[in-house]
DNA sequence: CGCGAACTTGAGGCGTGTCAACCCCTGTGG
DNA sequence: CCACAGGGGTTGACACGCCTCAAGTTCGCG
């Protein structure tokens, strides 16, 4: 694997790298490519940290639990987003990361990225920007959790998805979910009946359509006035 | 200022450094002191970042907000925490840092940070550490607001200040709240109302005592077992 | 000492959760 | 080609926890 020749890169870790620097990140930086299956876990909470983790293919979950069984969805990621953050604090894993379809990761030795950042500048300067990204990302999501209700939650998550699909060069408005009611319903703190019937209430309002796992944002406008606090506008 | 003598250092940013290293921090990481006077904003969101803030004296909380005026408070901050992180990713700040006391931050350039953590590598992995137990605790807070009740919720909260509090030496089970049953409830997606009844109630549950702002733990263990899921033990 | 902000408490309403039934897809095997 | 099973999704009725609105109290600060 190069990162040279990877089209994920404006997006990852050596972005903006250069020259000798990208080939130095070439030659040390992905140790190896992981496969996950669906359903496996890439890493779970408790795991000794050591890497981190692009993702390169399919689409993963980050779960949160508590002694008592409860489950928190705390992220849902991509290809191009960095999954193990959550380990460099106490040197173990504290999330399971799950995947959602049958995906692959790259490999990211910690210490090697310590040492190449020393010497790489730019490199460094992404990996803050990342986890930068990741607590301010983490900000928007207390301030769904904690401000808004049901409808304005998942219009706020669909709105999130299809900028991200978008950034990606894939669809903004048309896209199939990899994810569960149940799993959206957790990572928005809402059950997964309140999810479907918001679903449907969004669809009844002409915002978009859904049948299954398949989502159609028809007035994406509409949607973001929604969060706004705007009423939908009227047909006549 | 110097980092040498600081009684904050171990959980601060030069935390584990020694000798030479120590030298050249003192020389060359905290540029100055700045004071914020109670009420008044360290930064605000659209300020252009170029300093992260450890606070050495006071108390701060960090607010999000949306164009439609709704707040959720992101935060609350003592001696020793960071603040600032939030605008490494995209140069801006996006929260505002507003103080609940008068208070004192060191400041830190971010381009000094940059310089000095290359040629001082546990400066640079204490900064990583520091940023990771930011999500990690923004994890934390997503499970809060997702999947507690309102009584899980406040619960958790104390025991987690209470456990901060212990940490810089302080008494962990009799303090002063530094924030409002607004700005608690904000951080906990409650409306003040709710705050305020919670708090009753655990009181009357015999788990602490409340008065305004005053709080004393007399049962941890029953707080404890509240979050665990277990039924508090009768008295017979 | 007095004013205003913060806090507490009550009554009633609403949004989301709970429980249950049904439907729709998908995959499997006859 | 169809029958069947099973998981995921939808929808309804009802319950409950939190919110809303309002009144009264306490505390802190000038």
């Amino acid at each position: 694997m190069r990162c040279s020749s990877c089209h994920l890169r404006p997006s990852c870790l050596p972005a903006h790298l250069v020259g000798s620097e990208l080939d130095r990140v070439d030659a040390l930086l992905v140790t190896s490519l992981r496969r996950v299956a669906r359903g496996e876990t890439l890493f779970r909470a408790g795991d000794r940290f050591d890497s981190v983790y692009p993702v390169w293919t399919g689409f993963f979950k980050t779960v949160v639990a508590t002694r008592q069984g409860t489950e928190q969805v705390t992220g849902f990621q991509m290809g191009g987003d960095l999954l193990g953050l959550d380990g460099i604090g106490t040197g173990l894993h504290c999330v399971d990361a799950i995947a959602l379809e049958d995906a692959q990761v790259c490999v990211i030795g910690y210490a090697a990225l310590e040492v190449l950042g020393r010497e790489t500048p730019p490199l460094l300067r992404q990996l803050h920007r990342t986890m930068s990204r990741e607590i301010v990302a983490d900000h928007g999501a207390m301030l769904r959790l904690g401000s808004m209700r049901a409808e304005e939650r998942l219009a706020e998550f669909l709105l999130g998805l299809s900028r991200r699909l978008q950034t990606r060069g894939l669809s903004a408005y048309s896209f199939v979910l990899r994810m569960s009611r149940e799993e959206i319903g957790s990572y928005l703190g809402l059950k997964l009946e309140t999810v479907s019937r918001t679903f449907s209430k969004l669809q009844a309002d002409g915002l978009l359509f859904v049948s299954q796992r398949k989502i159609q944002i028809t007035d994406p406008v509409g949607v973001q006035h929604l969060l706004d606090g705007l009423a939908v506008q009227g047909e006549g």
